[in-house]
DNA sequence: ACTCCTGTCGACATCGTTGTCAGCTTGGTA
DNA sequence: TACCAAGCTGACAACGATGTCGACAGGAGT
């Protein structure tokens, strides 16, 4: 126990606890914990030992009450853990503290319920505002929401059915160039190996690969591209039919880091090893023999700039919504250039 | 807009507004908001139409004043996008969620000022329950607020100065595991690359390196340790004054993940290879050639286990302060056997 | 007819803080 | 002496919900 404190066990001091204690008014707390001016030096010093002495600290859900705002911001995607999610948080967060607000984490799991129920959850906490890597296809449930003055910004995938500020990669963008890659080594036979279709940048990213192609005159058999679940057995077995039967693929785009991530550890296990380049940057890319070419994302950058619309959205900025378009990057290692 | 709202901008409505709007009293409303019984179901359709058309969310802030409990907790941690941490987080969002908590996410960036001043901004949101991984050596200033009920768990790191649970790995266990790997294959002049030395894993794991040395009869140079800052140009820095000089290691345990991504990163530019065991698996680590060798901890385990402990306490654990430690693996895949 | 009970329902106080406003000193000025 | 302005200070209402308790209606039992 601190020296001097009187505290009980489970039973916070309150304002009047510390106005009793300093005898003064409770609104002479509330001015001296808030820095507001028109207190005497010595009443203040008499309240500020009184706060010591009781361990007094402020209930900011009692403020937050009052004030109206509360000074937070929620956070939804899909899996805390996977890097590309958690550097992108990493940039939400450093953007709100440096805004004064406390960040609520929040996993999706790609689940549209569980998303709706955190993302309601949040409202009911009164959080000023969203930042959402959505997960569903239908969000209009945001919307009285939005209404009554909660900021939302969707991030890595657009807003569906409601308008609202976004910021996206530029997937489409990132997939021809990664594929225009591999066209410009040679190959002609090149296979997508992409994520579910119904998520938005799966969907781009398969566009983009066919704009290269068709751009290229090369074309797409059925047979060249599978969109599916990114667990590792789907992809094994995505990648057998890809490399597999009477014309496999001699190159593959993958459509994010797990899948990449799981088609490297089954390259040895193929009868020839075909080019590869891969969408988002992995760690260890550079080490890897041959190097890992990737269509690199800017995740802390996705993450920083919704949480900046967002700010900006609290301090009032009432423009039509915005869509940002942040720029993708290849970086040639070697597992492409064959 | 939803079909039949009449929500203005701006502002929300209350239970008030409900209340006069299905004609029924405010306690009604707030019966049938909770599911409480004792509500004729013709009243309780009025009041639910009611809040579907005025589109009505019970506010969490109020609730929270009036309950004293606030059913969220804060995760304090050292950088959210750091993949061992983020692991980590994610052990601690499912468990929070599961029983019915929201998490407040905050970075320390390993300062503790900054540990600090969010630890007391989550108590002063009166969070049920905080979960540290602690970034100063002082936490007295929880004193207070575990006097007033609020749990605390520590995590990668014990508390200092406080009694309070802790879930750690087995730091020095898991050094003395892979230093005795290398000493194994026959190394003699094995070095160790460690985090700074306030940090309690990096002394841990320091330790652990000096037993299984001292274990090997195997004496330990002063230049065969460095510990220091892990930013690139520290770590390459450390690993120059390890490799060069008149009596260069022929092993390398690295401390913890950030040191060993640097080491691989220098490796190539080194006069030699040393052998090399890693702190903390890498996601590639079986990819590269040789495969990385690596001490692995369990990072959602310790994040799982430290939410576990947490949520026991808030459901009325009162004995005395628990120390969990959870083993660490070995995972030999080539770089440390040669 | 009377009591008693059960089941619905609402008035009111309350949680801990902040905003409003009026009251009290104090010192300066006419 | 009277008056006023300026600076401190505290009483009170309000934020939006929940807990307590009493009011009331209707039915059962005597």
């Amino acid at each position: 126990m601190l020296p001097g404190m009187t505290t009980q066990y489970g039973i916070r001091p309150t304002m009047k606890d510390v106005a009793a204690r300093a005898r003064v008014g409770l609104k002479t707390v509330s001015r001296v914990v808030n820095d507001e001016p028109g207190v005497t030096p010595e009443t203040a010093e008499r309240v500020r030992s009184a706060i010591t002495e009781l361990g007094f600290r402020r209930n900011d859900s009692a403020r937050m009450l009052r004030k109206g705002r509360t000074a937070s911001v929620g956070l939804l995607l899909e899996d805390l853990g996977d890097p590309f999610y958690s550097v992108l948080s990493r940039g939400v967060e450093e953007v709100a503290r440096s805004n004064g607000s406390l960040l609520f984490t929040g996993a999706s799991a790609e689940d549209p319920q569980r998303e709706r129920e955190l993302a309601l959850a949040f409202c009911a906490r009164r959080v000023d505002g969203l930042v959402v890597v959505p997960a569903g296809d239908d969000h209009r449930y945001l919307l009285p929401e939005l209404a009554a003055g909660t900021a939302v910004v969707f991030v890595d995938r657009p807003a569906e059915r409601i308008g609202a500020d976004s910021v996206l990669s530029d997937n489409a963008g990132g997939a021809r160039e990664g594929t225009g890659h591999l066209v410009r080594q040679g190959h002609r036979r090149i296979g997508f190996l992409g994520d579910l279709p119904q998520i938005h940048t799966a969907a781009e990213r398969l566009r983009g690969f066919r704009e290269a192609m068709a751009a290229a005159g090369l074309p797409v058999a059925p047979g060249q591209v599978s969109m599916g679940p990114t667990d590792p057995a789907s992809v094994a077995a995505a990648l057998d039919r890809l490399t597999g039967g009477p014309r496999p693929v001699t190159a593959l785009l993958t459509g994010n880091n797990r899948i990449t991530l799981e088609v490297l550890r089954r390259l040895p296990a193929l009868p020839y090893r075909p080019a590869l380049v891969g969408f988002d940057d992995l760690e260890l890319a550079e080490l890897l023999v041959p190097g890992l070419t990737v269509v690199a994302q800017d995740p802390a950058g996705l993450g920083r700039t919704a949480a900046e619309l967002l700010f900006r959205r609290l301090d009032g900025d009432a423009g039509p919504p915005r869509s940002v378009r942040l720029p993708t990057r290849l970086i040639p290692r070697g597992s492409g250039e064959t």
